[in-house]
DNA sequence: ATTCCAGTAGGGGAAACCCCCTAAGTGAAA
DNA sequence: TTTCACTTAGGGGGTTTCCCCTACTGGAAT
C-alpha cells in the first residue's frame, strides 16, 4: 500500500444502486477518494466545470447522451483527466466509440470490483486498462472486420434515410441524385448486409446501431 | 432493529460489480443474510433446486432467459418463495410481464439502496413493493392504455410474420387465408400503430418488443 | 336484440420495391 | 499503371406495397 496522494474521483451512473455499491467498495481503496457522483451526463458536465477531478468512472449507457460524446466532452473540459468507461456493453461499435473518444479504460459491469480497482490503479499511473473480454473482442474485430466497416459513407447515409421511411424517390431528392443511383446503392447495400428487403435492412440497421433506437 | 430470524437471500445479476456492491450494502442489513449469488439464470435455477431460500432478488435483464420466465420458474420450484425484481427497465411491458409472472417487488436500479432495503423488509413481511416511478407508470398504463393492447392477437401474429420478412402472399399461405385478408389486417395495423410503411412498422415492433431483438 | 369488433374477402389502381443488365468517371491502392 | 471500390446513371420489367372502397360472418357485450 504505497499511498500516493488520494485521487479525486467522479463516479457517473444513472443507477443509484450501483453508485451506492461502488461507493462502498471504493471507500476501502486508498488510492482514490470519491469526491462526487452524478446520475446524468448533464449533472456530470456541470460538476466538472466547477471542480477539478483526476479520474472519472462513467457509465456509457446514460440516457440522453451517447457515451462517446460524454467522454469527449469530459476530456475537452479537463484535458488531462483520465476516464474509465464502466459499461454493460461489449459490442464492438460501443467499445470502439468509447476508445476513439479517448477512454483510458473500459471495464465491464460483469467484471468483479477487483478488476475495476485494477483499472483505477493502472489508469492513474498513466497506463490503459480494458477487461479481458474486451481485449478479446478487439482482437476478433481485427480478425473478422464487421460488416458495417464494409459499407461506404454514402451507403450508410442512405440506410439512415431508408430507416427514416424515405422512399427511393425522396432519398434521390434529398441527396440531389437520380432515383436510379439510389437503387444502385440499395442493391449494393442489400448485397453487403446480406438482406433483401427493407424490413430486413431495418432490422440490420437497428441491430447494428446505425440508427438511434426510437422506443 | 427487531431482528427476526435472518432470511436466506439469493442474489441474481449478470453484472458482478453490482453483486459485489449490493453484497457489501446488504451485509449491514440484519433482516437478511445473503447466502448465495448467481450470475446467470441457469446457475440460479440450479442453486434453487438444491437449496432453500426465503427471498430472491433478481435482475430481469439476464441474457438467455426472459425475466418473466425466470421468475415463473423460481416460483414453480419453490412456491412460497418471495421474488423481488431488480431492473433497469421501467417500460410497461417489462414491468407487467414481471408482475404477471409473480414478482412480489419491483425495484429500479436507479433507486437508492434504501429503496431496495425497504422492498426487502416489506416483501419478507408478505407485502408488495414497487418503486415510486413504477407505480406511476402502472397508473399511466391504466389512464393511457398502450397501443399494443389495441392490437388483436391476429394482428400481432401478422406483425411478427411481417418482421420476419414474409410478403403478404407468404403470410396468406402461412395462415391459410386470402391475400386480401392479410391486406385488410395490414391496413388496420397501420392505422392502429400510426405507421404507414413496413419500415415504420418494423421499427414499431422492435421498439415495443413484439419481436425478439436480433442483434 | 342489437351493437360492436375481429376476422374474413374482394375489386381496382398508383406507387414503390426489387431484380436483371450495362457503364462511366474518380480516386486510392497495389 | 492497372486494378478496385465508390459514386454516379440508365433501360426494362415483374412483384409487392399501399391506398381507396365495400361486405359478410360470428361471437361478445350491453
Amino acid at each position: 500500500m504505497t499511498a500516493g496522494p488520494a485521487r479525486r474521483l467522479l463516479l457517473i451512473d444513472d443507477h443509484q444502486i450501483l453508485i451506492d455499491g461502488i461507493l462502498e467498495l471504493l471507500s476501502k481503496v486508498d488510492e482514490v477518494n470519491v469526491t462526487a457522483t452524478a446520475s446524468s451526463a448533464e449533472q456530470a458536465l456541470s460538476l466538472i466545470s466547477n471542480e477539478q477531478f483526476d479520474l472519472v468512472v462513467t457509465d456509457i449507457g446514460l440516457p440522453g447522451m451517447r457515451g462517446a460524446e460524454l467522454i469527449a466532452e469530459l476530456k475537452k473540459r479537463q484535458p488531462g483527466i483520465k476516464v474509465i468507461a464502466l459499461s454493460m456493453h461489449e459490442e464492438q461499435h460501443i467499445v470502439k466509440d468509447a476508445l476513439k473518444a479517448g477512454a483510458d479504460g473500459y471495464v465491464l459491469k460483469k467484471s468483479t470490483h477487483h478488476e475495476l480497482e485494477e483499472a483505477i490503479r493502472k489508469v492513474t499511473k498513466g497506463e490503459v486498462f480494458v477487461s479481458a473480454e474486451v481485449t478479446k473482442m478487439l482482437i476478433d474485430d481485427v480478425k473478422y472486420p464487421s460488416i458495417i466497416s464494409q459499407l461506404s459513407d454514402r451507403e450508410i447515409e442512405i440506410i439512415r434515410l431508408i430507416v427514416k421511411e424515405y422512399t427511393t424517390k425522396k432519398i434521390a431528392e434529398e441527396l440531389f441524385i437520380s432515383d436510379k443511383t439510389v437503387e444502385s446503392h440499395k442493391t449494393n447495400i442489400f448485397r453487403k448486409t446480406g438482406t433483401s428487403t427493407l424490413v430486413g435492412l431495418t432490422k440490420f440497421a437497428i441491430a447494428h446501431q446505425l440508427v438511434e433506437q426510437s422506443h
